[in-house]
DNA sequence: GATGAATGAGGATTCATTCAT
DNA sequence: AATGAATGAATCCTCATTCAT
């Protein structure tokens, strides 16, 4: 049976390239990660930052310019870290050799691991509540969340229908329905995020509605549907 | 040609009921919306608000008890207006005697006209702001924007099959992924609200996707899926 | 036995001379004079005496110009009932055709019942705290509750003696004492009045003490002393 | 000639011991102390303080958490310096001595000197007005400087009587009464403090009446009683 | 690297009071 | 007699940031 969380070892090499920092910048990092995502940017304080991580007020200042550029650098590894797991037509090419389209079309929900998954809800929460008012936030939900995100989608639909694999239809509309059903979740999750319960967060719905889109990917059909 | 955002008239009769406030009071409520949807709730003290009203600070507190019971209250009129723009049962049997499936499927799609319009977007924005962080409006976005969504999407569908007017196939995914297209589209909007520019803002893609939405509904197959 | 709180009645007569108000004016003045003693002056505000009286903030205004002028009044109508309890020469010799010397001298320990009774510790508490800082206040405290007081006491003691019916001693340093165990006793009281429990409050100290002064005065020697 | 304000020196060793504090946080609570001991608590605001210690309003809260915890530090120290200074057994036992009985009993008339002196008055004043709203201030009053003041004053008593240096009496009712004496006199002293005036007071009456009270003590008859 | 001290600007909120009605 | 609306001034307090050490 499909499993949504569990995505076949990548081919492509990629190295967790962990992003190194001396260790107070990081504690510094780590907590305002913590804190923004629980609480919001803008309720939480420089003070309570560095008094959450034990350490000066003004320490916080010799790493960083201003609470601004730690924000900003969160945005950054966030990023990087997006982009590292978006798929390229190139590696649909690889995948294909041995997925099936089934499982190829299971890569296309992003899926992160351990330390890099706590991360990245966190930095996804962040990410979702800055949009509206932090310009960098925002290109990086339109962009990479959901522009190169539905491209990402595109790429691999048509791909599959090129060689025959599903029928063939409409990807542009399907890619963009498709991405956006994601960037819901991705809301939502943010949304429901609450700190410590974040593992026992039910995707249950997310993973029986995911296979409704492969399942309409791989039939050309909405789901159950008698023709 | 389908227009999604000229729903044909209501057939029950749904009067304005316009909120009324003291002169000054509402002042203070407009004021504070167009600030909240431009800048953020936390980005606005009541200071600024008040002297874009023209009026004293304190004014505000004569009539708002804080700066959160105003944000509460802007919430509490979004969801009063949302809620009387859901479609029911009842309604749909009704419109069904005039409309096809297709105009009937049109009216899923949310309009507001007007100033209603402008509120409701700026409204839109401040929930979609707020909801990582407010749990009222948490609540709104969860429940009436999502939740009830989904239901009356549902319903809608199911009905229609009922009648034999479209094939049939599995509503609960369908529906799932429809209401959660549409939330993606309101978050984006949200996003890219920039005041004034409200009414330039593009909804063609917005429009032509929906459009593929009512089309998979009413041929029950993907768009341009060749079986 | 000797019962402090309970005088034996007055022979000049003391109206009550109830003061008369229109009724709102009245439902503020209680409603100060409950809160002022519950939490001061400063800590009270009009808006909180206004709502808790169920009137208008700005009703209060048309009785009384400010609220200090509110508290004025109550100093006013406490110093009033207090002087009207001050025993004069005149009434001692009254009382000694009757009373005992203990009779008599019980009658120096202050004594109210009723609502008055409820007025008085309220006042009187409201009068200690405010004495630092409102010059009425400390006039009324050093004035009436102390110099007067301790006038009174000596020339009732000096009338026992000089009528031999206690022992001859130094009444001004006595009267002092006296007064000063009196007018500690009454800030003690003010001190841990907490409304509602105001009846539960335990005298029986200051019964006790207020006896031995008695004892001192008809003995002329300390308690319990052997000489 | 007695003198109630020189107490003969100390044999256990008190050394000052003085809080130390950073410069600008003792002149913060210096002028705090000043300024709430002339106009009260309530009637001071924390702009005031700093202007007049000549800093930013900012600054207080750097070595303050609130104005609330100024107050609280204030009368801490006063409890300590306080609690200093209350005599014990081991005291009275070890006075003996070298006192006669008449010194003996001077000493339980408090006395600061210098600085001290000048913080003990204004402390004194801030808790007396104080003690109605502040739970650590009727605390403060309450058992620091009434019971423990009784008890100490009862020790002394029994401990003079025991060894035959004075005549037998009830002591309890006598510390009660003196003590409170002594509590009325802090009282009156607070009420007439005057800021710059503070010391010309005059406690000639404070003075003139402890001696009547040592006198009694003393001789076990009211002072001049001819029995 | 790290910190203690200090600050200017601004935050929400309260308050006593006024005034037209 | 009573009130609803409005306000100026002040309140306590927080915040991001700087700077000398």
């Amino acid at each position: 049976m499909l499993e949504l969380n569990k995505r076949s070892e990548c081919k492509t090499e990629r190295k967790p390239e962990v992003i190194q920092m001396p260790k107070t910048k990081g504690n510094i990092f780590d907590t305002a990660v913590e804190m923004f995502a629980e609480r919001g940017y803008d309720n939480v304080s420089m003070r309570e930052i560095t008094r959450m991580a034990g350490i000066n007020e003004s320490t916080a200042y010799y790493y960083y310019n201003s609470k601004e550029s730690l924000l900003d650098e969160i945005l950054s590894v966030y990023w990087k870290m997006l982009a590292r797991y978006l798929i390229t037509k190139e590696e649909v090419e690889l995948y294909l050799e041995t997925d099936t389209p089934r499982e190829l079309l299971v890569r296309l929900f992003p899926s992160f691991q351990g330390e890099e998954a706590v991360f990245m809800q966190r930095a996804n929460r962040i990410v979702c509540m800055q949009q509206y008012t932090n310009p960098r936030a925002r290109d990086l939900v339109m962009d990479q969340l959901i522009n190169k995100t539905t491209e990402s989608i595109k790429d691999t639909l048509d791909i599959l229908i090129e060689r025959g694999l599903i029928p063939a239809f409409d990807t542009d509309s399907i890619s963009f329905v498709w991405c956006n059903f994601l960037f819901a979740q991705s809301v939502k999750h943010a949304n429901q995020f609450l700190n410590g319960d974040s593992e026992q967060l039910k995707i249950s719905s997310f993973v029986a509605y995911g296979n409704a889109l492969i399942d309409m990917a791989v039939t050309g059909r909405l789901p159950g549907a008698i023709l």
